[in-house]
DNA sequence: ATCATTTGACCTCG
DNA sequence: CGAGGTCAAATGAT
């Protein structure tokens, strides 16, 4: 219960941030900044109601009826979300669409995928109204730029190596996770086996070398190296080498995924997400999108490995991380408000910049 | 038992 | 020759 409260909080916090980030391209459509507001006062007002139903039926009750069901009645009971939901309702025709909890516990992969996607959306809510730039102010990013996993037009700036096969050599700086399993980049929508570490002569942090792990079985030449740089800790320059031909985004599932599955060891499994959360999230993302003129591909979802990704998919992947780093921590450390915040405050400065 | 990571040794290039 | 890159045995995790 705590969870779900907390998920729910995290939820609205992370509404309410974004909406700050994105003032600006909202402060002339009013419309849009009002329902922006609505949808941060109905989270709020599911959690109050959720927090005051505690107290009225007790804990043991809530979990049993809880968050598949009465927090959505009381949601519903709240707000009329059908007329929150506006164009919207097209994703979710009626709120008895939602499922119900039992059908939440055995949630797929892809319902999983699809919660992370959730918060996703929202972040990228500024990133894909068309200011571009690499999140971390990189060399390459922004609309225009390349994916990190399309080297086809690799820079060609980095040719002072040593090695004479440096060619299809891309260098991106993405943000270190600051907590957690801080030692290993953003997942890049790749699966990845480490083959050695370097202490590297001039640089505070070693060098990681990593391969596709698609290498054996598929002849894939895709490397890629990790540094920790020196003077911006939690930051990492990750210079790919080689274009993946497996094109095989660490599982072997057939359809697109927005999401890649989370490498071992990196992220736990994940708890599931309020029902209520879920559905209203879902058709809210949606609906702000549609006002904007933005459908995001996360029907379709991104693949990773497609090229014309117009430096998206780098922000897109670090955005995700925030996600991950929100459901897989918010659930139990204080400080996941911290790197949630600290991560978006990171980027604040490059929106807006040209 | 299997797979991933670590780490020291070795190789390659400038 | 030395730094960067890779290999592969040892070790750890699941």
């Amino acid at each position: 219960m705590e969870n779900c409260l907390e998920s729910m909080i995290l939820h609205g916090c992370i509404l309410a941030k974004i909406l700050e980030h994105n003032l600006p391209n909202l402060a002339n459509q009013p419309d849009i900044l009002v329902k922006s507001c609505e949808e941060i006062v109905f989270v709020f007002r599911n959690v109050r109601e959720t927090v005051l139903s505690v107290g009225q039926m007790g804990v043991q009750e809530l979990h049993g009826f809880g968050i598949g069901g009465g927090i959505r009645e009381h949601a519903m009971a709240s707000v009329d979300a059908r007329a929150i939901a506006g164009v919207g309702s097209a994703y979710i025709r009626h709120v008895d669409d939602v499922p119900e909890r039992d059908e939440m516990k055995g949630m797929p992969l892809h319902d999983q995928r699809r919660r992370r996607q959730l918060c996703l959306e929202f972040m990228m809510f500024g990133e894909m109204s068309g200011v571009g730039g690499d999140i971390m102010g990189g060399s390459s990013g922004g609309i225009g730029g390349q994916t990190p996993l399309d080297f086809s037009s690799a820079s060609s700036s980095q040719t002072q190596g040593r090695r004479k096969n440096e060619v299809d050599k891309v260098v991106k700086k993405v943000a270190a996770p600051q907590m957690g399993n801080n030692e290993t980049p953003p997942e890049d929508g790749f699966k990845w086996k480490k083959y050695g570490q370097k202490e590297i002569l001039g640089h505070a942090y070693p060098r990681s070398y990593y391969i596709c792990t698609q290498q054996k079985l598929r002849n894939c030449p895709a490397k890629k190296q990790v540094q920790r740089l020196d003077n911006e800790p939690f930051v990492f320059e990750v210079t790919y080498r080689n274009n993946h031909i497996c094109r095989v985004p660490s599982d072997s599932d057939a359809a697109p995924v927005l999401f890649p599955p989370s490498t071992t060891a990196q992220s736990p499994p994940l708890p599931p997400l309020p029902t209520s959360l879920m559905a209203t999230t879902q058709f809210r993302s949606t609906n702000i999108f549609r006002h904007l003129g933005i459908v995001p591909a996360s029907s379709g979802g991104v693949e990773a490995g497609s090229s014309g990704g117009h430096g998206q998919f780098n922000e897109f992947q670090q955005v995700a991380d925030m996600a991950d780093a929100m459901f897989n921590s918010g659930i139990s450390r204080s400080n996941s408000m911290d790197i949630i915040f600290s991560s978006l405050d990171d980027h604040k400065w490059d929106y807006g910049r040209s």
